[in-house]
Parts: structure tokens; C-alpha cells; sequence
DNA sequence: ATATACTTGTGAAAAATATCACAAGGATGA
DNA sequence: TCATCCTTGTGATATTTTTCACAAGTATAT
């Protein structure tokens, strides 16, 4: 409520997770202060870095002692929106789907996986655990009732764009595309695009740099 | 072999895979030139984003016509090192290892799963289509035997780095890491980090920015 | 031919991100 | 208390990335 206007950086944002998972194995085995130089190595980054997206936060470490482990975490918690748990719905239950609905990764950073959608009749009813399998025109229906957050895409690219008129329809504000296509959405709908083959690729680019 | 030693950045390279596919489809329906601006429009981008990441390739466009879709295509298959095909081990047949060795978008990228590996002997000698589950001690053999460039690893936190150091130790100088943790690796071991957490908290974060 | 419309390629400027380097706060021990 | 050792926070600088803006090349129509 009071929260400070404060702007973090985009490069920062999406260091937060590596700094909370680490920061969570230090609370975890009890460590009560990390200095910026260890939890740097840890994560893989210098230790200017750290300090520098940690100082958005405003002076939290202790000069001679480090960062207090379990604030410093209640803090990037609070900033990715931790706190109250984000429900996620899954559009496509194929292979992508289904293995997103069952990784174990989600619960222990706040995100809970709680439908699944597909057009696919034969699939409709199926159980994954707590996770249930429904029609997409519940798709409205359900985001209400089971207070859904963000729409996750994972069907085939060609059906990528219909199914995100429907999940825009259902009222949804943020997105996260698996579907390898550029979404036209409304603009206070935010989509997060995931392409898989970016990184392979970069990969592949790599060693074509590297092997000769 | 005489290839320029122009060296592209980071940032245009992460965006080839979009000009790529987005190229794919003209091509597919028979489009001979593209402008920046039409093609920018498709991928999302700017069209001045997007000629200043071609210029790296050295003025390939014909000014008052647009780019060549055939020859655009050929030069950022050579780049990504699309030409030759690479071929991947994936690490761990759980839900991930086999959603990605099943991955439709693979192939139309010049990228093949050539097999699974994992500890667990119940899974061994299963079968996806063409793909078989071998157990990890197998990797070195492999690799050479079906010239395996890449390897994925889909395995749990706790036991990437142990799956590392046999990878290492088969000749990768691939790595294509899932699991949430940094690996040791030695100086030529090139690592690309694929997580696949940051983008929903990203999400989540933004829900937390716009929605008080 | 010439005028017009279109589109690239690219220097230059702006913005975002990362690194450096060190003053200043705090801990520790004698 | 004082000297020494650690570690943070941050201005300043360097690097990377994006955007701007326009000269110059090409096509087209008359």
C-alpha cells in the first residue's frame, strides 16, 4: 500500500528468482547473513550486480555483515508478487501442458497450476491429481470461480491467437505464450513471451562460432 | 569456411529465431520479398530494430523492393548453424525430458532428439517413436555413435550437477540446462540457462505493479 | 527521361544495463 | 579506545542495446 514507487529495472525483475531460490537454500540450512560476494558466486553473477539490484531495494544489507537472509527474501517476495499465491490456467493439455501442470518448481514459488483447458472432448474429465481437465468455453466460468490469474498458452501456434481471443474474453490481464506467434491483444492484457527454441538455438549458434 | 568474422550481438541473435520462423511462413506461401516494415509488424519488433539486426549480415536487402525471403532464410540458417542438423540428448525422462523430446517445433528448426537418458532402470529401453530411453551410463557411447551435439538437462536441482559432470566428461560443449541451479562446467563448456520460472514471476510481477 | 514513391543501411543520439572503484558504516579484537 | 578488517551502497564510467532520422538506392508510372 505505502509501497515506495520505486522502478526496478527489467534486467533486475528477471534476476529475482535466481537471488530467491538461492536465498531460500541459505534459509534452509539456517544462515542468517549472506554477503553480496557469496551469494554472487552462488547464482553466477558479480557481486556489484547483486549489490546494484539490491540497492533498489533501498539499503536492506548491513555494512560488515551482509544481507539478512530471511528480510532480504520476505522482500523479493513481496516484490514478484509472492504473497498471495498466483493460480495458473493452462490452455492445451498436450505434452507441453500437462508437463507444466506437474512441475514440481511451481508451488515453492507461489504458483499454483489449477485447470487445465482443451478442446479436445476425449481429454475433458481427466484427472492430474487436483488438477482437472475441462472444455475451454468453462474457461470464463472457472477463472471466476477458481479466482484464476494468469492464462498459460500451449497449444499448437495455428490455434494460438483464437484461443487468446478466448482467454482475453474470460478476462484475463496477463499471459504467458508458449505458442511461437506474435498475440494481438488489448493493451492492458500482458503477454510473456517463452520460446523454447531461442535459447537451443542460441546454442546451436554457438558452436558454429566455436567449431571452426 | 570464408564466413565474415562479423560478430553479432547477443540481442540480434536471440531475435534470428523469430525472423526465422516469421520467414518460414512467407516463404510457405510463396512471398518473394518482405519489407522491414511488413516483417517487424509480423515478429513484433521495430522495423529499424530489425534492419539494423540485418545490416550485421551486410546490406543483403535491395533498397525500394525489401529483403530476399529465400536468401534472408538461407543466411540466418547459416548463422544459427541450422544447416547441418544438431542433435540433442536429453537428460531425464520425466514430464519435461519427454515433453521436449516430443516437441513438434523441433525439426522445422534443423534440431533432432536423438535420445533420452536417465538412472531409473524401469524406464529404460521405453520408446518414444523413434526416440529411446537409455540409461545415463550409456552417454559417452552414444554421443559418438549417433554424433550427438547438445545436451539437455531435465533432471531435478539436486542431481544437475552430478548429470553435468558425466556430460562433461561424454565431450559436450553444449549444455542446454533446465534444472534451477548454476553448474560448474569447465572453460569450454559453453551453458545456456533456460528458466523457465522467471518469465511467470515476471508476470506476477507485473500483476502486482498495474493491479494496486 | 523524369518525377514520385518506396525501402534500405547506417551514423548519431538516447536509453538501458553492467562494471569499477572507493568512501563510509559496522564488526572484531587487543 | 583504537586499529584493522569486512562489506555495503553508489556515483562515475563503460558497454550494450535501441531508437531516430535521413541520405541514397531502386522500382514504377507517365
Amino acid at each position: 500500500m505505502n509501497d515506495d514507487l520505486v522502478i526496478f529495472p527489467k534486467a533486475t525483475i528477471s534476476r529475482l528468482p535466481l537471488y530467491f531460490r538461492a536465498l531460500s537454500d541459505y534459509h534452509h540450512v539456517g544462515m542468517q547473513f549472506v554477503s553480496s560476494e557469496e551469494m554472487a558466486a552462488k547464482v553466477g553473477i558479480t557481486s556489484s550486480q547483486l549489490r546494484k539490484d539490491l540497492s533498489y531495494f533501498g539499503g536492506l544489507g548491513i555494512r560488515g555483515t551482509g544481507y539478512d537472509v530471511s528480510y532480504l527474501l520476505a522482500k523479493i517476495k513481496d516484490v514478484l508478487g509472492m504473497n498471495h499465491p498466483r493460480r495458473l490456467a493452462i490452455i492445451g493439455a498436450g505434452k507441453l501442458g500437462t508437463a507444466l501442470a506437474g512441475y514440481k518448481g511451481f508451488p515453492q514459488h507461489g504458483l499454483e497450476v489449477k485447470a487445465l483447458f482443451d478442446i479436445d472432448e476425449t481429454k475433458i474429465g481427466w484427472q492430474f491429481g487436483e488438477i482437472a481437465i475441462y472444455h475451454i468455453s468453462a474457461l470464463k466460468k472457472l477463472k471466476n470461480e477458481l479466482k484464476l490469474d494468469i492464462a498459460t498458452i500451449a497449444v499448437p501456434a495455428d490455434a494460438a491467437q483464437q484461443v487468446t481471443e478466448v482467454v482475453v474474453e474470460a478476462g484475463f490481464k496477463a499471459i504467458w505464450n508458449f505458442a511461437p506467434v506474435r498475440l494481438k491483444v488489448p493493451e492492458d492484457v500482458y503477454v510473456r513471451y517463452e520460446d523454447l527454441v531461442v535459447g537451443v538455438l542460441m546454442l546451436s549458434h554457438h558452436l558454429t562460432r566455436t567449431s571452426r
